[in-house]
DNA sequence: ACGTATTTGTTCGTATGTATC
DNA sequence: GGATACATACGAACAAATACG
């Protein structure tokens, strides 16, 4: 049977043709988290592509957050949370330096709500994640460095307890503009699976801590014009 | 005075630099929604960079969707609606039930909260924009088409009513992935001025609109699945 | 209607820096 | 240190599509 029609002409460029097969290579889950996925040179010769198509794709796909290339290793996939956040990251790259007081209330919102989630969702293990990281964070003492990575971790803990990865993602994106601690209270409120008390909790740290933080955005603004500076350079 | 320690060696790539100052030119407002930017090799000079690297960088921002290359024309800067909304296409395309069901959440707290802030700190000319905008759902009447179109500027009303970018732009991004209605009684609520009237009204609805949305998530799923079958053949 | 210049699409060769064994 | 594998980066060249005179 012959189409009677001349078929219409659809303009795909190759390297969006190599990126999509990729995606479905990825999403399929031929290429898991942390996988290697083969050379650069013997892509091209599985694709049948050159080698410029293949890297304009494969950056896309870093860029994206999908995979990350090591220089002299390889490339490897990246995990989903990884790869959802990017994109955001590049979306409110441009608004970032705004206004940090419209950070820390997207955050405090995102957290506090993230807390309520736990109290009602988390499982033990969880709880012993959660309990985990807060000891470290007691070990830790003074010693900032260790204590902030601790505290990083706890909150974390704490968000992925709420078990949804969208909101989970969200805070990715804005804690890493924030360094901060966080009591006990909290963590207590979440074990005895009060919701509100959990709520209040992550509130009052968050609103204690929104004025140390506008002093941190003074040396975040200053390093961004550095960093501005170079590459106008 | 001066530092005793090594400088950390930081290693990033040509094109993640080009990508990130051709980002900043795009928020910066140098080149604007539907300017053409310089041809490549012109831009290759001015960076001083090969033209892979541009390219590549280039095409990063293409799959992004904040640029769109034409063949044969140039380059041209696309709408931020559209950059918004591409990432997570892609992120959509592999995307399980259950995320489904996160992402409403997602937007339930988010939108819910908006609602709220709106509340407090709409002004008259926010009040103006989104009675507008409702004036014009109801003329819509039957017409799906418009109706979306005036639901979704509405929705949006709201949000820049609550004066937060991070928030805005998180809405921007899960928005595109339900269409919805939403009756006037949350309007009501924002012009008497009533945060919790406000919350109550947005939250109904949209946990009115989540099983719909479950049954739109299926369209999508084949949609996607009929697409790979086209880049396989 | 035609041809030329411009622009993106695509490939290849080559040289270099880096990580692993 | 040396060998190997790999990504990084540049430049040249040709193909394809479009714009413009």
């Amino acid at each position: 049977m012959r189409e009677s029609f001349i078929t219409p002409v659809v303009r795909t460029t190759l390297t969006a043709d190599v990126c999509k097969k990729m995606v479905g290579h990825l999403l399929r889950g031929d290429w898991k988290e942390g996988d290697q996925i083969p050379a650069e040179r013997e892509l091209c010769q599985q694709l049948g592509v050159g080698r410029a198509s293949l890297r304009e794709a494969l950056k896309a796909l870093e860029i994206m957050g999908m995979i990350q290339t090591r220089l002299g290793e390889g490339t490897f996939v990246c995990g989903r949370s990884e790869f959802y956040s990017r994109p955001l990251l590049w979306a409110i790259a441009g608004s970032v330096k705004e206004d940090v007081t419209e950070i820390t209330e997207a955050r405090r919102l995102i957290e506090t709500e993230l807390a309520g989630l736990a109290a009602v969702r988390a499982n033990a293990e969880d709880l012993k994640k959660i309990g985990r990281h807060l000891d470290l964070m007691e070990e830790a003492g003074h010693d900032n460095a260790r204590f902030q990575t601790a505290d990083i971790d706890f909150h974390l803990a704490i968000a992925e307890a709420a078990h949804n990865r969208i909101l989970l993602n969200a805070l990715h994106l804005i804690r890493n503009l924030m360094k901060q601690w966080i009591g006990s209270a909290l963590f207590m409120a979440i074990a005895k699976k009060n919701p509100e008390q959990a709520r209040q909790g992550m509130k009052a740290h968050l609103e204690a801590m929104a004025e140390r933080l506008l002093q941190v955005h003074g040396e975040v603004v200053r390093e961004v014009a550095r960093d501005e500076q170079d590459s106008e350079a």
